[in-house]
DNA sequence: TATCTAAGTGAACAGTCGTATACATACTTT
DNA sequence: AAAGTATGTATACGACTGTTCACTTAGATA
């Protein structure tokens, strides 16, 4: 037990660093910075280390990038969870998507601000780790669409279609919600009801819908 | 005349540089770089001038980032227009508008994905710049909607609604559009195949749409 | 022809960058 | 108590950065 607790301990502590790390590059490029952008020597300054100590944690900024492609899609797929085990209505259902959206947007905005920026940015590595993550998601709600009632006859690949057309109007307009300014509770509400109508435009032409097309 | 046909070849050779900077720049960015990843002296080495030169035609990198949001807007207009003028029925005209899209891109592959990567990238200045036109461009496209007969009685405001998701949507695929290999003919027509399917079903919904939503 | 100007050059500046290397320290394990 | 390991520090290196200034030159204007 004593073995147990210190290495965890120990561990814990590595992790300390490491965590401040990731939380202070994704603070830095919420900002006017983009990943590429930002210096190994900026990083390590804002965290409190000398340059070199950031090689205790990671090989290379690839390295700390694809740790925050994990970091950022940790609460995205929290929305999906909570809309999975939300049962009511489709129309109750579309209130409540992006009710979620924005409560993990407000408790997680540099993780969403960075899948937003760097998904076309700078650095091929994240860049292609952060559509490898978008392309699951984009699978997990299409088995999600399977299990609604109206939509047990589609094929896969009709469901996968719309599966990423709700997927990149959400995105689209999480990013729009992201800038809104923060205390600006109006605007945030207008963008959350155009996002509303989106979805339900959107869900509207399902039923009308002819695989063959 | 001699003086106008002078001045105006004075100024065709300081636009050679300029005009040179530019699509270096944009041919930069195609690949693993962003916008302020890019160097000044990176940029002249480049050109094949020094790096002193930059200051010829640009006081600063953010001016040569106006330069490029003009530069990459000018084709992205074009598809509007081609759309503008096809007068044929809705159905044909979705994959006309499709077919538009792609051609844009191949003939200026640089100049979207330089809209893409830049839209949230980190620079503050580009980024605006970017915005800016892409709502003129979504306000363009409402007045067009206008027109359409079966869209005669809807509102302003449920509009431009239609027009951001479609808007964003055509964004979308897009981007996936230009990330398959240039060579790829069977990927790109199932893509241009599912961009063809976002836009009908969108376009199904609408006439069941109730503006009180 | 003489003058003016846009365009490009070259040297120099004070910084910042990533990284290799060697050393220090605190905590675990044995 | 001894050895080992994870973490952080200090120094140093050559390379690259944006920008300054003074200089040249080719072409347009007067």
């Amino acid at each position: 037990m004593s073995t147990r607790s210190s290495k965890s301990r120990r561990i814990a502590r590595r992790g300390d660093t490491r965590q401040i790390l990731i939380d202070k590059a994704l603070a830095m490029l919420d900002g006017d910075k983009s990943f590429d952008g930002l210096s190994l020597r900026e990083l390590t300054r804002e965290v409190g280390i000398v340059p070199t100590g950031f090689y205790r944690h990671f090989p290379d900024m690839d390295a700390l990038g694809l740790a925050l492609v994990d970091e950022a899609f940790r609460a995205l797929r929290k929305i999906l969870e909570d809309v999975r085990e939300d049962t009511r209505s489709t129309d109750r259902l579309v209130t409540s998507v992006v009710k979620s959206l924005v409560r993990h947007i407000r408790a997680n905005r540099a993780g969403f601000a960075f899948i937003a920026s760097e998904r076309f940015g700078g650095s091929a590595v994240v860049r292609n780790a952060i559509r490898r993550e978008l392309r699951l998601v984009q699978t997990e709600l299409a088995v999600d669409l399977a299990r609604l009632p109206y939509l047990k006859e589609w094929n896969t690949a009709d469901l996968h279609m719309i599966a990423s057309l709700l997927l990149n109007a959400m995105v689209a307009n999480a990013i729009d919600i992201l800038d809104v300014d923060t205390h600006d509770r109006e605007g945030e509400a207008a963008l959350m009801k155009r996002a509303e109508q989106h979805l339900r435009l959107i869900l509207l032409g399902v039923p009308q819908w002819k695989t063959d097309h």
